[in-house]
DNA sequence: CGTAGTCTTGAGTATCCTCAACGAGGGTGG
DNA sequence: CCACCCTCGTTGAGGATACTCAAGACTACG
């Protein structure tokens, strides 16, 4: 599968692909972080998915992309497969189709965590929930210290709510001292069974 | 693949598998109609996906399900295949192979457009996009009547609501015209330019 | 060091949730 | 066949939460 591989290092905010483009390319991020978009008719942004390393994507039954994906951090660095080539490899190989299949299937259960996610009513517990995510994704486990490369606006976009109350939320964990903001990128869990709480209950105080 | 298939009716909230059940069957739905649900720790529960004829479903790459799965309706028939022997069957025929795999793209794209449902902020917009949703899904073009045999507790589970802010959405959408209830159970689609207006529609698939 | 963009905080308003009561079906048993 | 009950659906009033608008603080970068 490596072999076919190309890699491309993208700068911040660089289309990896558009919507509508065509889909004849699979994707792994390599390192860095990429965000899944849609754009509604009246113009809201509405952000489906952070691609972090590892993670694939660009699969479609179709022809053609029904979103965006784009660079979040300056120097993320995208593999990239051709389709064709690929599905006449997993053909070919079972152990390559195997695999596919559960990337797929591992893409579906991502999208299905992101609904549980979306489903909860508070804005504290999207935000915890959110935070929990990532801190296990990046599985960095350096202190439990996460990174938050991207915005505010796209974690909003990203968790529907507003960058406001999404500011809020994080300032409610903090004064709650279930984290701690190392810088504004950079979040440290500082008490991770409050945060589990608030993801769960997330009532007021 | 149909030659391994059991088929097996259910009754109206029989589980076809829990939460934590080992995985080692894939389903599909014959008739009727089935509920893809999670429960939290509080005892919300949470619905990720209305499963209708034709839907493919219990594809996990782990060895347990996460969620649950109940009929909806009486008289709902469930296809099962024995995952061992599907996965051996997807190894030696890349046909086959190539068709698990679109399956599974398309329950990824079925999940992401429930985030992008989800992600719309008032109710009448997540209602009409439901509404719209169902409509092309059951594809019954039978003069725009769509079926809801679920009950308005499902339909609030499944947008995040409540069941009175649902109820309240209907009438609002009856209100203006864009639809009729013809029963409790069934609406029709009035004037599908307003519904698509009032759902803000525009989001890509 | 200055500027532009991002992040935070505040005040007011709109939306949705909670609690509550009432009405409509669908079964069941008398 | 009717009365009854139970669940589900609808509607209303009040309160909590998040959004909008606005201004100030911080950061990144030239």
């Amino acid at each position: 599968m490596e072999a076919l591989a190309a890699t491309t290092p993208c700068y911040r905010g660089q289309e990896i692909y558009r919507s509508e483009d065509p889909a004849d390319r699979w994707y792994r991020i390599v390192c860095g972080m990429a965000r899944k978009c849609a754009v509604m008719a009246d113009g809201r942004r509405q952000i489906l998915d952070f691609l972090l390393p590892d993670d694939y994507f660009g699969f479609t039954a179709g022809e053609v992309h029904h979103c965006a994906v784009e660079a979040v951090q300056e120097s993320t660095v995208i593999a990239s497969y051709p389709r064709r080539r690929m599905e006449m490899l997993a053909d070919a190989d079972p152990q390559v189709g195997r695999r596919i299949r559960e990337l797929a299937f591992e893409a579906s259960s991502r999208m299905q965590r992101r609904i549980l996610i979306l489903g909860r009513t508070s804005a504290v517990e999207k935000v915890s929930s959110f935070l929990l995510e990532m801190a296990e994704r990046s599985s960095d486990e350096s202190g439990e210290a996460v990174g938050l490369p991207m915005s505010r606006y796209d974690i909003a976009d990203y968790l529907a709510l507003s960058t406001e109350t999404v500011s809020r939320a994080l300032a409610a964990l903090k004064h709650r001292a279930a984290i701690s903001l190392t810088s504004v990128h950079s979040v440290r869990i500082v008490d991770r069974d409050a945060l589990e709480e608030a993801s769960e209950d997330g009532g007021p105080f």
